[in-house]
DNA sequence: TATGATATCCTTTTT
DNA sequence: GGATATCATA
C-alpha cells in the first residue's frame, strides 16, 4: 500500500521525497511545488519512521518554518512538534543558549539589534578618537557584518593584507582595531548581534568537539529550505553538523538568490555537488503557478545572467494575458493609477483584495501608494521591516526589559538610565563609563558598587547625583525581583508602570501618545500571547512542564521576528504592498510592479557592482514569477527624490523581456522626455562611446559630473508639466482618473481595547474601582476554544483586567485573564 | 539639563 | 522631504 503522501507528486518530486536517506540537492524553480516536495519529505520520513527530534529543518523566515510545522501536522499529526524547526538565527540562538557558557558568554546574553550596534560603534571610534565622518557606524557595521558571515575574526583580519589595504585605501585603517573593540565590547555585555548567532555558533561547534559531536548525532537529517540564500557561516554550519551523517537536503533556486549583500553566496547551490559527491539531484521544472506567459516571460529575463544551474521551467497551465507595461508621469501619478487598476480588476473579477499584491524595490516607494490606496478607501496592510520594534516607546519598555534579564547590557543601560528623566544628564553617563572601561566592566557593575556607597561620599554634588543614580539602580534590581513571582503580562504592566513610562504618556492626551500606549500594550499583549502558547504546549505534552515560557526567551523570539513574521489578521481582506525581497515565496493572483527604472530596478549601486546586475535581474525574476494570472509593470517619467523631482529612464529590464509576452502602451524606445531634455542641453563631457545608448538612462552620478543635472532638470519641470497636463486633461475626460464614490469603505484601523492602561493611567496604579466591571460572575459556566467547557471559580482584579480562575472539565483549573481569553458564555 | 533650532544623511534589499 | 544628530540657548 503506497503511502499517501506521495499521492500527486510528478515524478521527479516523488523521487526528492522518496530520496531522503541520502545527501540530495533539489534545484526548485519557482511555483514548482518546492514547498510541497520539503514537506512531504519530512512526512514521509517521519511516516517511515524517522524520530522527528533527529531532523533539523532550516527556513528563512519563521513564517515558512510555521507554515511547514502544520502542513506537516496535517499529514502525520503533533509528531511534527518534535522536528527542531526554524529560522537558522533561531534555532542556534537557542542552542548558543544551552552552550554559552562554553565559549565564555552568559546564558542570559542579550541580543543586540542594529541600532545597538551602531551606537556601540559609535561610542568605540569616539573613545579612539576616530573621525566620525570616514568612520561611519553604518558602515563600519556593514563591514563586521561582512567578516562575520564569512567566518572572519579579527586576528584573521588583521592578519589578512588584502583586507588591510582596502581599509587603508577606504581611509579607514583602524577599521580592524573597531571590530576587535567591539567583538569585546559586545562580549562584555553579554550581548550578541545577528550576525553573533552565526559566528559564535561555528565558535561553539569549532572549539567544543563535545558540543559538535552531540549535536551531529542528535541531527540525522538536516534539511535546508532557500539554500541559494545561504552564508558562508550559515554554510560551514551545516557542513559541520552533516559531517557525521551527511543526510544533507538542500532546497532551493539560483535563480532567486537575492540576499549577496546579506552575505548569501550563490556559489553554495552551485557547488553543492562538490561538496557532496554522493548527492542526488532533483529539478523541478514544471511551474504550477503561472500562466504560460509569465513563465515564458520571466525566462526570457532570467535566461541572460550567465551564471545558471542548467534548468528549464515550464507551465502547463493557460496561456494566460500578456504582461502589461504603463509609462506615468511621476510616482504620484503611478500610484493613483495602479490603485485604481487594482481595483477594477478585482471588482471586474469578483475577487478578493487578498488576490493581488503590489511590489516595489524600496520601501520608501510605499507612502505614494499608501496615500492613493487611503483616498480610495482601500484597505491594504503593508510589510515593513520592523516598525514596531523602532517606536521609541517600544524600545525603552525592551531596554528595562533586557536590564533586567542581563544588567550588563550596556546600550540598554545608557538607552534608559535617564529615562523617563530623573536628573541623570550625559556627563554623569560618561563618568559612569570611563569607570566602566578602566575597571573593565559595564557599566550596571560600574554602579553597582558605587550605590553602596553613597552615604559616604563627601561631595554634596556627587552625592545628589550618586543618590539619582542609585535610584535608577534600585528601581532595575527591584524588577528583577518582581519578575520571578509574576507572569509575564503582570511583569510587563509592572516595567510599564513602575518605571513610570505609561505614566509619562498620559500625561497628555494626544494621538501620538495613544499610540505609544497602545504599542505598549502590544507589547504586553505578546507577552500574554507566548504565555498562553507555550502553557497549551505544556498541556499537551509536547514540552515538559518545567518550561514555561520565560522572559529570555519571549525576548529572544521577539528580537528575531521579521516583518513577514506579523500575524495574519484573519479574515480581513486587504489588498498587500511589500518590496520585491519580502514577497519571495509568496504568490498572488496580481501582481503590480511598480518602480520599474533604471537606478530604482536595478538600483544604481547593483549596476556599478560585480554581479549587481545579475542579481538585481533575479530579483526581477522573483517578482515576476509571484503572480498566477497577471503582472502588471509600470514605471514613471519623473519620481520625488531627496525632495526633488528627478527624472527616470524605464528599467533595461522591461526591454529584456521578450516582446511576445509584452502588452506595452507606449512605445518603450521611443524617446522619453526625459531624453529629449538632454539634447536640448548637449554636453561636452560626454566622450563615452555607450552615450548614444544613453537616451534611456539617466545622467544623475553615472558619468555626469557636478550638480548639473538637478538643476537642469528642474529648469525644464514646467515645460514637462505642459506636455504633460494635455495628457492629464484627455485622462480626466476619459474618466480614468476620478475615485469611484461606490468603494468600499475606509481602510478601519484595527481597534484595539487600550482601555485598560489609559485607566490607570490615570489614578494610583493598579487601583480596582477604577476598572469596569468584569464581564464574567463567578459559577457561570463558559467555552474555551483549547481547553472546552469549565465553570468560573474565582475572580481577581488587576490592574487592567481580571483574572479568571476557570475550572475546566478536561483540563482542570485554569487561571485566564479576562481580556485575553477567548471565552463564549453558555 | 532640557528644549528648540539647524545641519546632515539618506534610500536598496533583512536575519 | 523627512528623520535623526548635533548645536545653541534658557
Amino acid at each position: 500500500m503506497e503511502s499517501k503522501i506521495l499521492e500527486g507528486l510528478n515524478p521527479s518530486q516523488r523521487e526528492a521525497v522518496l530520496s531522503y536517506e541520502h545527501p540530495s540537492l533539489i534545484i526548485a524553480g519557482a511555483g514548482s511545488g518546492k514547498t510541497r516536495v520539503l514537506t512531504s519529505r519530512i512526512a514521509y520520513m517521519l511516516e517511515q519512521g524517522v524520530e522527528p527530534y533527529r531532523i533539523l529543518a532550516l527556513t528563512f523566515t519563521n513564517k515558512a518554518a510555521e507554515q511547514m510545522r502544520s502542513r506537516i501536522e496535517q499529514m502525520v499529526g503533533p509528531r511534527s512538534k518534535y522536528i527542531r524547526m526554524g529560522t537558522f538565527h533561531s534555532v542556534f540562538s537557542r542552542i548558543l543558549r544551552e552552550n554559552a557558557e562554553r565559549i565564555g558568554y552568559t546564558q542570559a546574553f542579550t541580543i543586540y539589534e542594529p541600532s545597538d550596534c551602531k551606537n556601540l560603534l559609535k561610542t568605540i571610534c569616539k573613545e579612539m578618537n576616530l573621525p566620525d565622518e570616514k568612520y561611519k557606524p553604518t558602515r563600519l557595521l556593514s563591514r563586521i557584518s561582512f567578516a562575520k558571515n564569512s567566518l572572519i575574526t579579527p586576528a584573521t583580519y588583521a592578519a589578512n593584507t588584502t583586507f588591510i589595504v582596502e581599509d587603508r585605501q577606504a581611509q579607514i585603517p583602524h577599521f580592524v582595531d573597531v571590530y576587535d573593540a567591539y567583538m569585546r565590547r559586545c562580549k562584555l555585555n553579554g550581548a550578541m548581534d545577528f550576525d553573533d548567532l552565526l559566528l559564535q555558533t561555528n565558535i561553539l561547534l569549532r572549539d567544543c568537539p563535545d558540543v559538535l559531536r552531540r549535536y551531529q548525532e542528535l541531527f540525522d537529517y538536516i534539511l535546508v529550505d532557500e539554500y541559494q540564500d545561504t552564508n558562508y557561516a550559515q554554510y560551514i554550519i551545516i557542513r559541520r553538523l552533516g559531517l557525521l551523517h551527511s543526510r544533507v537536503c538542500v532546497v532551493g533556486d539560483d535563480s532567486q538568490s537575492i540576499y549577496s549583500f546579506r552575505g548569501a553566496k550563490i556559489e553554495n547551490i552551485l557547488s553543492f555537488r562538490n561538496d557532496y559527491p554522493t548527492a542526488k539531484v532533483f529539478k523541478l521544472e514544471q511551474n504550477y503557478r503561472s500562466t504560460q506567459t509569465i513563465v515564458d516571460a520571466a525566462n526570457s529575463v532570467i535566461a541572460r545572467n550567465a551564471r545558471r544551474l542548467e534548468k528549464r521551467c515550464f507551465s502547463e497551465g493557460a496561456e494566460g494575458e500578456k504582461i502589461a507595461i504603463r509609462r506615468f508621469f511621476n510616482d504620484r501619478e503611478e500610484a493613483d493609477e495602479v490603485a485604481n487598476a487594482v481595483r477594477d480588476k478585482i471588482r471586474r473579477h469578483g475577487a478578493s483584495w487578498n488576490d493581488a499584491v503590489i511590489l516595489y524595490r524600496t520601501n520608501n516607494q510605499s507612502q505614494a501608494l499608501e496615500s492613493a490606496l487611503r483616498v480610495r478607501g482601500i484597505p491594504y496592510r503593508i510589510y515593513k521591516g520592523s516598525s514596531f520594534y523602532d517606536h521609541k516607546e517600544v524600545k525603552d519598555m525592551l531596554a528595562y526589559i533586557r536590564l533586567v534579564i542581563n544588567p550588563r547590557d550596556d546600550e540598554a543601560f545608557k538607552r534608559v538610565v535617564n529615562y523617563p528623566a530623573r536628573g541623570i544628564g550625559q556627563t554623569t553617563v560618561e563618568r559612569i563609563g570611563m569607570i566602566a572601561r578602566e575597571r573593565q566592566c559595564s557599566m550596571w557593575e560600574a554602579v553597582d558598587a558605587l550605590v553602596s556607597e553613597v552615604e559616604q561620599l563627601e561631595d554634596k554634588v556627587q552625592k545628589v547625583v550618586a543618590r539619582k543614580v542609585a535610584e535608577f539602580v534600585n528601581l532595575v534590581r527591584s524588577l528583577a525581583e518582581k519578575r520571578i513571582e509574576m507572569t509575564l503580562y503582570d511583569f510587563g504592566l509592572e516595567v510599564a508602570t513602575r518605571t513610570r513610562i505609561l505614566a509619562e504618556y498620559r500625561q497628555e492626551d494626544t494621538p501620538e501618545n495613544q499610540s505609544a500606549i497602545d504599542n505598549i500594550e502590544e507589547l504586553l499583549n505578546s507577552m500574554q500571547l507566548f504565555t498562553e502558547q507555550r502553557e497549551a504546549e505544556i498541556r499537551n505534552g509536547e514540552r515538559g512542564e518545567d518550561e514555561a515560557a520565560t522572559l529570555e526567551e519571549w525576548l529572544q523570539s521577539l528580537m528575531l521576528l521579521t516583518d513577514m513574521d506579523q500575524k495574519e489578521e484573519e479574515s480581513e481582506e486587504k489588498l498587500t504592498l511589500m518590496t520585491v525581497h519580502s514577497a519571495k515565496g509568496l504568490e498572488y493572483d496580481y501582481v503590480y510592479i511598480v518602480g520599474c527604472e533604471e537606478n530604482l530596478f536595478p538600483s544604481q549601486r547593483s549596476v556599478e557592482e560585480v554581479d549587481g546586475l545579475e542579481e538585481e535581474r533575479r530579483l526581477f525574476y522573483v517578482a515576476l514569477t509571484r503572480a498566477k494570472c497577471e503582472v502588471m509593470l509600470s514605471y514613471c517619467e519623473m519620481r520625488f527624490k531627496w525632495g526633488e523631482m528627478e527624472f527616470s529612464a524605464p528599467s533595461r529590464f522591461l526591454k529584456e523581456i521578450d516582446s511576445r509576452y509584452v502588452d506595452v502602451d507606449e512605445d518603450l524606445h521611443r524617446p522619453s522626455p526625459h531624453a529629449l531634455i538632454e539634447e536640448d542641453e548637449p554636453r561636452s563631457t560626454f566622450t563615452r562611446p555607450q552615450v548614444a545608448r544613453r537616451t534611456f538612462s539617466t545622467p544623475q552620478r553615472s558619468y555626469g559630473t557636478s550638480a548639473q543635472p538637478k538643476a537642469n532638470g528642474k529648469s525644464s519641470i514646467e515645460e514637462l508639466r505642459k506636455r504633460f497636463d494635455i495628457r492629464f486633461q484627455q485622462k480626466r475626460e476619459q474618466g480614468g482618473g476620478a475615485p469611484n464614490p461606490a468603494i468600499v469603505r475606509p481602510a478601519a484601523t484595527p481597534q484595539r481595547s487600550t482601555e485598560g492602561l489609559r485607566r490607570v493611567a490615570t489614578g494610583a496604579a493598579g487601583a480596582p474601582s477604577q476598572l469596569p466591571p468584569c464581564q464574567y460572575a463567578v459559577g457561570e459556566w463558559v467555552e474555551h476554544p483549547k481547553f472546552g467547557r469549565g465553570q468560573v471559580q474565582r475572580i481577581e482584579a488587576m490592574a487592567t483586567d481580571y483574572k479568571v480562575v476557570i475550572a475546566f472539565s478536561d483540563f482542570g483549573e485554569k487561571t485566564l485573564l479576562a481580556k485575553f481569553a477567548k471565552l463564549t458564555k453558555l
